[in-house]
DNA sequence: CTGAAAGCGCTTACAG
DNA sequence: CTGAAAGCGCTTACAG
């Protein structure tokens, strides 16, 4: 939405309740002698013509607007780099930035608005139709940032090329010689999850590499997952002797769950993660990963937000950047 | 600062620079109009006065206050999860946090105040003695979170018992039987590094363990620090069989040193680490650390800092919370 | 350059 | 309950 020309003041609504300014102005405040009619008429009003108090009208055209970002789980140490994107990206823009997890409740997009927020960017969001649906009428823009759902044409979003990093990771892991891989990954419903695992299939497709379904497994992005998981593949008669992991966190449990079991990375055994987040560079031995532009992703959808907050036109919706795959010490040849 | 009773007005800074209310008027909207001299006098008047624009005042009262929450370099692992129990803090308390990288530039800490912030945390802040003087000047209360310096009773700050937790770190590497233990650790003059390696140190002579001076190497909190300063106590005659970290971070640097030549951890060297963040869960194999209860002192920075914006009495200037050490599979007895 | 005057958007004490 | 009236803090077109 376009910031107003000119906001509803409380004389307009005055006129059009047909009360006086001092009556609206005592709905405004919460004051307790009015009528209960004539408060919910004026409260009517009030809130069709989206009227916003003047101490809030600097909001709307503040040189410092502010960006509101959200996220549903942790700040784990993939939300944390791309936070540091957006942080570095509103810097130079002179946004500033406040942070939150979400918990959208009754008005939350309007109050989002009245506390003077000129866009929202959701961090792997699962906002529903309903909540976008709040958000248009509030008139607040929202960015996703690696979208759960599928884009959607009036949400603005930036995530990454996960099916050509499922292809790359998976495509290195058959170099080296392997024909057995398992796949552990995230949530079965999220696209970045499943476009992973189908550029993993599309791999081993290419490849004549037969896959038996119980080589798939999804649970969430987390080390849970990938011990569990591993320990169940493990446990097979023919077990893989290589996984690609929905994320980072995800190979770190398949590693652990392979040490535990007297297995070596990556001689016994071979894991590529995704995200190249600090944990891969920073554990031994060092993760072979297909990296995500994290911090460039945040610096988009700041970007984009601020762009949409001035009421300008973004020309695609979707914008996905591109996934690399970085070979360190965790894959080699199989046994 | 408590909060104003009541806000100076550009009737009183007229008044007293004797001029009239329009002239006042256009010297805050920076019109050209107004002669250079009268333009300077009202300035300064404003300025003594701390004149606030009355789209801001309603941050003075707000009760949706913002703290603004600065970090001197990376988003690690470390301050993310601090910033997630500030985050936690806030929720709870109706505040909003704004998330910036500090660049303290001049006019820094009244442009905080006038883009309606109500306090400031710090975490790991380098800010100096002219740099807390701004911040009392403009009325912006300050919380360090794990603070570099000593704590200053004009600061207001929230640590760990790093004395406490290097000792233990120190005396479980002892029990297993271990006399030749290595320090490395963070910046010299960091108070939290000094601490944790006094505790190395007593832990050290009370057990009549003498440590050769090139045991104990100060750097960064970084993997490098871990791998380079590893990498040279590893070469000496009579290397350590074990160490204590600075942080978890200088820990895996420490065993990518160890795994690099190829020493296994715990069979051939044990390593401690510090702060027990998500890291040392998730590595293989899981790192015996000193717990820093970081989303606590995050919680207890957000609250201190919202009763200081109150205009509220805070009992003790600094606050720290008990370390604990965490045993998991890093460690074990000396070959 | 300066300021008296008109005006804006809002609030509040008070008369009805 | 309601609103006319006074008032507050500020801005601005305009006369000097």
């Amino acid at each position: 939405m376009p910031p107003h020309a000119r906001r509803t003041t409380l004389a307009t609504i005055a006129r059009e309740a047909g009360v006086s300014v001092a009556t609206v102005s005592k709905v405004v405040n919460d004051r307790s002698d009015v009528a209960p009619g004539t408060r919910a008429r004026v409260l009517e009003l009030l809130h069709e013509h989206d009227y916003l108090a003047p101490v809030f009208r600097h909001t709307e055209t503040a040189e410092n607007p502010t960006i509101e970002v959200q996220f549903n789980n942790d700040l784990k140490t993939y939300s944390a780099e791309a936070l540091e994107g957006i942080i570095d990206a509103a810097a130079e823009l002179g946004a500033s930035v406040v942070i939150s997890k979400s918990a959208p409740a009754p008005h939350w997009a309007r109050d989002l608005v009245s506390a003077g927020r000129r866009a929202l960017i959701a961090v792997t969001s699962m906002y529903t139709a309903a909540h976008v649906k709040e958000l248009t009428r509030a008139g607040l823009p929202l960015v996703v940032l690696d979208p759960l759902h599928l884009p959607h044409n009036r949400v603005h979003s930036v995530g990454a090329t996960n099916f050509a990093g499922g292809l790359a990771a998976t495509e290195h892991l058959l170099h080296l010689g392997h024909r057995r891989v398992g796949y552990l990954g995230g949530p079965a419903m999220a696209v970045c999850n499943q476009a992973r695992m189908h550029g993993y299939r599309a791999a081993l497709e290419a490849a004549e590499a037969p896959t038996p379904a119980a080589y798939v497994r999804h649970g969430e992005f987390t080390h849970r997952t990938g011990l569990l998981g591993a320990a169940a593949l493990l446990d097979l008669d023919e077990p893989p002797t290589a996984f690609f992991a929905g994320n980072d966190e995800i190979a770190l449990g398949i590693i652990e769950a392979a040490r535990s079991r007297g297995l070596r990375v990556p001689e016994d055994l071979s894991v590529v993660g995704f995200d190249d987040t600090l944990l891969a560079r920073m554990v031994s031995p060092p993760l072979t990963t297909v990296r995500q532009p994290l911090r460039e992703m945040g610096g988009i959808a700041l970007r984009t937000a601020l762009r949409l907050a001035n009421g300008e036109r973004v020309e695609s919706h979707h914008i996905e950047l591109a996934t690399e795959l970085v070979v360190r010490s965790s894959t080699g040849p199989p046994r």
